[in-house]
DNA sequence: CGGAGGATTGAAGGCTATCAAAGTCCGTGG
DNA sequence: CCACGGACTTTGATAGCCTTCAATCCTCCG
């Protein structure tokens, strides 16, 4: 049942490459397991007990200071890696965004099951590095950019992930999609406040940039303009 | 005279780990170059045509919005590494912010050769997945602390790597270093304008925290205040 | 000695946070 | 079916932190 052979992510995550052979051996290491949106599946600073790729759902990985604020320091969709392999402590807390499934691995077999495959390890290399230009790039959003270019880019970001543009190719193609965020998880996103993001949004509305359906959708209506605010 | 063999950071670069026969090859496809204070050695969106460890100095790694905005997203010290391998393009630029010698190889021979010796893969993983640890907990700082807690965090990065405490254990050790960085290139670090941190520098010196006995020198004379203020 | 770049200091303003209250949505239970 | 409760969101008023703009001050060198 929880074969990799049918696993929906299996050409997309690190698992890609392995021949039937090492498949088998990865799968009678890991197990799949459903996590509920809100549940946690590591914490901030424990020891790194588990490694996981994520098959389908959303999750946040946050560090928090003492008093409570809160950064989201990286976002895993499907076919992504979670967890730090090669080190003894988790820096970040794992929180699912929405109900997920994840295959997860005990961080020692998995240490030892990579360094014996290099072709695994090159995936993960890969997946990292990408993971760190995108990080990159937040820094610059976060130190730099004010709140209506950060909502700006934080909405084209997700109207290139989730938007379904449909088959017209025009100008400005409306792209319509569901956030899989609320405005308090936008808020630690972009180092705002939700009265902020709230604000920003219906700005957005107001000048016909973007409609809202409901409180998790969005209508891309000029992407040229939100593309202008960006920064 | 570029022998690896003689490197200063021969054991703890990437290249630790490899044999003899491994170590002259890479020397082959490598060559030793040197950099002054300022120099560009990777330009932001250019074809990562490069890769290379740092032997000596500090360089920063920026990215820079169209209207002249910069953030410093990385800064590489000796035996860390810089550039993009495995993509076709840098995300940010490299500049040298002291005088610098690095070893630099092209990024399509380097590439090939790191296919071929996991164990050096398996270096470079390391040393990435550290380098996102660090970059997130940056993040924390650029989108939720204040001016003087990111001014207290950063003090007390730079203490920890630079400062000599000397022989003497005690509660609150004075340490004295010497900043690679000018004042913009902090407020640039630390998302802030160049005019905040002065004036938080000037404060914790009025308050007895930390010394300023030159320009490019701090002295950290309470730890222990600075610790209470990183947030 | 004098210039130039970097750093500091000052005054004022703006952007975002904070505090507070009202509004909306949705599931639950009567 | 509808009222109720609670969480989330929106809106408003105010305050404060940091930026911006501007001027002065170092400090290093030619």
């Amino acid at each position: 049942m929880s074969s990799c052979e049918t696993c929906v992510v299996r050409n997309r995550a690190i698992c890609a490459g392995l021949d039937n052979r090492e498949l088998l051996a990865l799968n009678a290491m890991g197990r799949r397991r459903s996590v509920t949106a809100g549940e946690s599946l590591i914490w901030e600073d424990d020891d790194s007990l588990l490694v996981a790729n994520v098959i389908e759902g959303v999750l946040k990985l946050t560090t928090s200071t003492e008093d409570g604020r809160e950064q989201i320091v990286g976002v895993a969709y499907p076919s992504d890696f979670i967890g730090r392999p090669f080190g003894q402590t988790s820096r970040s807390s794992v929180v699912a965004l929405t109900d997920a499934k994840v295959c997860v691995f005990a961080r020692n077999d998995f240490d030892r099951y990579a360094r014996e495959h290099p072709e695994l390890e090159h995936k993960l290399l890969e997946r990292t590095l990408a993971e760190l230009d995108r990080t990159r790039s937040w820094m610059m959003l976060l130190g730099r950019k004010t709140a209506s270019e950060r909502i700006a880019t934080f909405l084209l970001e997700m109207a290139d992930r989730f938007g379904e543009t449909g088959c017209a190719p025009v100008l400005s193609p409306a792209s319509r999609f569901a956030l899989p965020f609320s405005r308090q998880q936008i808020a630690d996103l972009l180092g705002l406040t939700i009265e902020t993001v709230s604000r920003q949004f219906t700005r957005l509305k107001q000048d016909g940039v973007i409609g809202l359906p409901s409180r998790r959708e969005v209508e891309v209506l000029d992407r040229r303009a939100l593309e202008a605010l960006t920064g």
